[in-house]
RNA sequence: GCGGGUGUGGCGGAAUUGGUAGACGCACCAGAUUUAGGUUCUGGCAUCGAGAGAUGUGGGGGUUCGAGUCCCUUCACCCGCACCA
């Protein structure tokens, strides 16, 4: 399926050839060094970025995505006369490396390295406007050791702390699990059921931030909407009451936070979270209660995990005392829903108005006393299933009944503070972020542990902590650890024998500076604050929305926390996000076959009972990859086999459902210019966008009927050429240089007649593909330039339809910039068209002079007519009841009301 | 469980933000050119209806002269949940 196979000799001599052109202009962009970012410009500067892949090994069609988007604000930039700052690098650390080493035997450095030259390659196939003089990777010491450096920063400043904390273990690979590894609750590896195990781990407290961080989003105008209330309901800010339920007939008690202190008097019991101190200290010479937290220990860590898990109490036998009237007595169970690391690891219960409460109490029998009313069931008893979680008066509730639960909120916590038993407190979910990661392929943590002296920070001087290379993933765990040497340093501070911090950093922290150290790479230090500053913060970061919250947020921290420490004056590090959709195609799946069982199957489920030929297996359908898929009569068979398959769903292309598409193949096949159109057409770029064959031909059409359309005319110092225009070709690069190829009104045709209709489409098409691309609006750009195409086609030769040529060759070369290249060079422009400008656009030329005018009786339409732009009211309301369908539509009724708006409609009401 | 999102023809989507629903593309149908077509060009294409017309933006209800757009309610699907990156 490549051109030799499909000789076309009517075409060829005007088929434009991607395998020539792409390769020409690509190594012309690099000669040239056309996208390398000059630090010293005057010009306005535009830092576009897109997040940097993790190299896995080839470069996915997701990627190729998100980069052309990318790249045509980039180009586009370019054009409006900014210096741009457009670069590219690799998020190089991470666990897939160690995994290849473990399966292939190969070192997780030689991988990685591999893969990022196997991408790169890929990458520049594509012919993205990239500065690569910045390119970096993550794994790569002159990378890491300036991280290193910034840690140390953080730890001077009091910003990175150590503390227990809870992780997967694997109890039979004796090794740390990550989320991902822990299938149904049991290690990926070795199968067995996962613990949680505490370890002293590394934290940076982005808490100290929680407030900084919200306030900041209010200043984020261009991220959307969603992300900023996704990050804000993360940082989880609550204004609650922290107060003590003090022991029945003690003093001493459990510190208790909630946010709602207007239920307090529906409580019913108390719960504390397996690691609370009293349950801790209670288990010690209490065996079923040791089980019982044991029991909370198994699973995994994830939230979801937890919250979804069966809930669980264990009654302790102690009793506590309500605050607002300690004649009431509280039972205290522990409970496996209570995090020790939110608020103070217990809480009140009050099953009418917390579905997790009620689901505990009616499993533990415990009262359940409604206290809010919404109105309508005041006093009636709670017998339901649903907690009732909104608004209303509070009931039952002594002093505070008939209270709004805001007031009741209020006057509770006035009385616990003038009282002495609690105080009103502000609670943030937020947790410190754990960077400590018991693994080798990241960066090592530049911290020693001293008998004598401690924890002691590596000098700066000794940095980069280099990661060894001999290590062995034959056994499970952390191959530092167990590396025979590495470990071991003597200490900075008194110089005896000490050890090395053997765990690595989170790889969030590798990706929270990164678009630092692209604006600014000095060799010395991780970056200078006057050039960083200079391009930061970026202006359009673009990349996957599943990063809106963790990898978002952490570099909003991380930036922060380096200008709390001094080391930059950046509060924001992404000015305008981006979050585009993923690319999906569609699936293909074998039917399930049910077949006889065979005698070793039966064997297998059934061990020694009698054989029964007559019992049937069923064999699952397996996935197939549309080259495996032929269709007859639209119906799809497997092509090997002839079996009939199904249609799958369309899904997020996965190597497991085998309906992934290779960069590779499809810009050999098409052209980079055709893939980089299909990425841009049809799908808005924040919703998933479905590849297909069919939309790709349609791409690798369009490029063709665009290249027909540039050797319609005659090359511009041709006899028959119009007069020359002030060409961006002849313009100097700057900050002020004019706009280019002059898209005046043919006044002084060479070519036919005057088509001021084509002008006047061409300029509308300038404006509006502009503030497309300037809003990411892809898709419409993508269609405004088939409907220039289109009415260039229908044009007549003129000098206009000429200019509207050289214009669609411009406004389309930030997306197909190859055959804009090739066009441009075909037109007589002068240079490059990658620094040519944006066509200049003349504002008369964008008003029209008539409007269609929509006609309605009772909201419906029911005619339309044209009319002069600015027309009066009266005038457009006579020309409308003068309608032969107006007035059949009237049927003589009383007219009550007209509504007319100008250039718009005119609705008639009777 | 918690948090966020999406829903418009056969398909992807557009709709100046409350004012002519279906721009543009894909697919499909018809015709022309071509030795041929997976080329190119022309025309058609929401549904029902012969037509006039009626219906139509996941479902139900509401506000309005007018609703894809605003409000209430409901259904379906997708994403994130702190050690995947």
């Amino acid at each position: 399926m490549n051109d030799q196979e499909r000789p076309n000799p009517h075409v060829d001599d005007v088929r434009f050839n991607h395998r020539v052109a792409d390769a020409r202009w690509q190594k012309t962009w690099d000669e040239q060094g056309s996208f390398v970012a000059d630090d010293n410009s005057e010009k306005p500067r535009a830092y576009v970025l897109e997040m940097f892949p993790y190299p896995s090994g080839r470069i996915h069609i997701g990627h190729v995505r998100n980069y052309t988007m990318g790249d045509v604000l980039a180009r586009y930039k370019r054009m409006t006369g900014h210096e741009v700052l457009h670069p590219m690098g690799w998020d190089a650390f991470g666990m897939p490396a160690e995994n290849a080493a473990m399966e292939k035997g190969v070192h997780p450095g030689s991988w990685t390295r591999d893969n990022i030259a196997n991408m790169k390659a890929q990458l520049k196939r594509i012919g993205f406007a990239l500065d690569w003089t910045r390119e970096l990777a993550t794994c790569e010491p002159d990378y890491y050791g300036h991280e290193q450096a910034l840690f140390l920063k953080l730890f001077e400043a009091g910003l990175v702390y150590r503390k227990e904390s809870e992780v997967n273990w694997d109890p039979v690979d004796m090794t740390v699990l990550a989320n991902e590894q822990v299938i149904d609750g049991k290690g990926w590896r070795s199968g067995a059921p996962v613990e949680r195990r505490k370890l002293s781990q590394w934290f940076l407290k982005i808490t100290d931030f929680a407030e900084d961080l919200i306030e900041g989003l209010g200043t984020l105008e261009s991220w959307p909407d969603k992300v900023k209330l996704m990050q804000e309901n993360w940082i989880g800010k609550s204004k609650g009451l922290k107060c003590t339920f003090t022991f029945v007939g003690d003093t001493k008690g459990i510190d208790v936070y909630t946010t709602r202190p207007d239920t307090m008097f529906g409580a019913s019991f108390l719960a504390i979270a397996a690691d609370h101190p009293v349950a801790q200290k209670m288990a010690a010479n209490a065996p079923a209660l040791q089980d019982f937290i044991a029991l909370c220990k198994k699973g995994g860590t994830t939230a979801a995990d937890i919250e979804t898990a069966e809930k669980l109490g264990f009654n302790t036998g102690l009793s506590v005392e309500n605050p607002l009237d300690p004649s009431l007595h509280l039972p205290v169970y522990v409970a496996n829903f209570v995090l020790m690391d939110y608020g103070t690891g217990a809480v009140f219960g009050c099953p009418a108005h917390d579905q997790r409460d009620l689901d505990f109490a009616r499993k533990y029998d415990l009262p359940v006393t409604r206290v809010v009313s919404d109105g309508d069931l005041i006093d009636s008893d709670f017998d339901g299933n649903t907690a009732f979680t909104g608004a209303g008066t509070i009931i039952n509730s002594h002093f505070l009944n008939g209270m709004t639960i805001h007031d009741a909120k209020a006057d509770v916590i006035a009385r616990a503070q003038a009282e002495g038993w609690g105080q009103g407190q502000t609670q943030y979910r937020l947790r410190d972020w754990g960077v400590s990661r018991q693994r080798y392929w990241g960066t090592p943590i530049p911290i020693i542990h001293c008998e004598t002296c401690g924890v002691v920070p590596v000098p700066a001087a000794s940095l980069p902590i280099v990661l060894p290379e001999d290590v062995t993933f034959d056994i499970p765990g952390n191959p530092l650890d167990r590396h025979p040497t590495w470990s071991k340093a003597d200490c900075p501070k008194c110089g005896g024998p000490a050890r090395r911090e053997t765990d690595t950093l989170d790889t969030f922290a590798d990706s929270s500076w990164y678009f630092i150290r692209f604006a600014s790479q000095p060799k010395d230090k991780p970056f200078d604050k006057a050039a960083a500053e200079k391009w930061l913060p970026v202006d359009q970061y673009i990349g996957g929305v599943e990063h809106a919250i963790l990898h978002l947020l952490y570099a909003r921290f991380l930036t922060r926390a380096l200008s709390h420490v001094g080391l930059l004056d950046v509060k924001e590090p992404f000015a305008s996000l981006f979050t585009q959709g993923m690319v999906t195609h569609v699936t293909y799946k074998t039917q399930n076959v049910e077949r006889p069982i065979t005698l070793d199957e039966f064997r297998i489920f059934y061990q020694d009972e009698p054989f029964d030929p007559n019992m049937t297996i069923t064999d699952l359908g397996s996935w197939l990859s549309p080259d495996e898929v032929e269709f007859r009569d639209n119906r799809a068979f497997e092509i090997s086999s002839g079996n009939a398959v199904d249609i799958g769903r369309i899904e997020k292309m996965s190597k497991s459902k085998k309906n992934v598409v290779d960069p590779d193949d499809i810009v050999d096949q098409y052209g980079a210019d055709a893939v980089r159109w299909f990425m841009l057409s049809d799908s808005p770029p924040e919703r998933d966008l479905e590849w297909s064959e069919a939309g790709i031909e349609g791409c690798w059409r369009f490029t063709q009927r665009l290249w027909r359309l540039v050797q319609s005319i005659p090359p511009r110092n041709g006899e028959v050429a119009a007069q020359p225009t002030e060409g961006s070709e002849h313009s100097e690069p700057g900050p002020h240089r004019q706009s280019s190829a002059s898209l005046q009104p043919a006044t002084s045709p060479s070519r036919g007649g005057i088509d001021l209709a084509l002008t006047r489409k061409t300029h509308q098409a300038v404006a509006g593909i502009a503030a497309d691309i300037e809003a990411l609006s892809f898709n419409k750009a993508v269609a405004k330039i088939y409907e220039l195409a289109g009415a260039i086609e229908k044009a007549a030769p003129s000098a206009a339809r000429d200019e509207a040529i050289r214009s669609i060759v411009l406004l389309s070369s930030p997306m197909v910039p190859h055959l804009a290249e090739e066009a441009w060079e075909k037109l007589g422009g002068e240079g490059l068209i990658a620094n040519a400008s944006w066509p200049a656009v003349d504002p008369a030329m964008l008003v029209e002079d008539e409007v269609t005018i929509a006609v309605q009786v009772q909201g419906k339409l029911r005619d339309t007519m044209t009319v002069a732009k600015g027309l009066p009211q009266d005038e457009m309301q006579a020309l409308a009841l003068a309608l032969e369908k107006v007035q059949s539509a009237i049927a003589g009724n009383e007219i009550r009301k007209i509504i007319v708006v100008p250039n718009r409609l005119v609705n008639i009401v009777i």
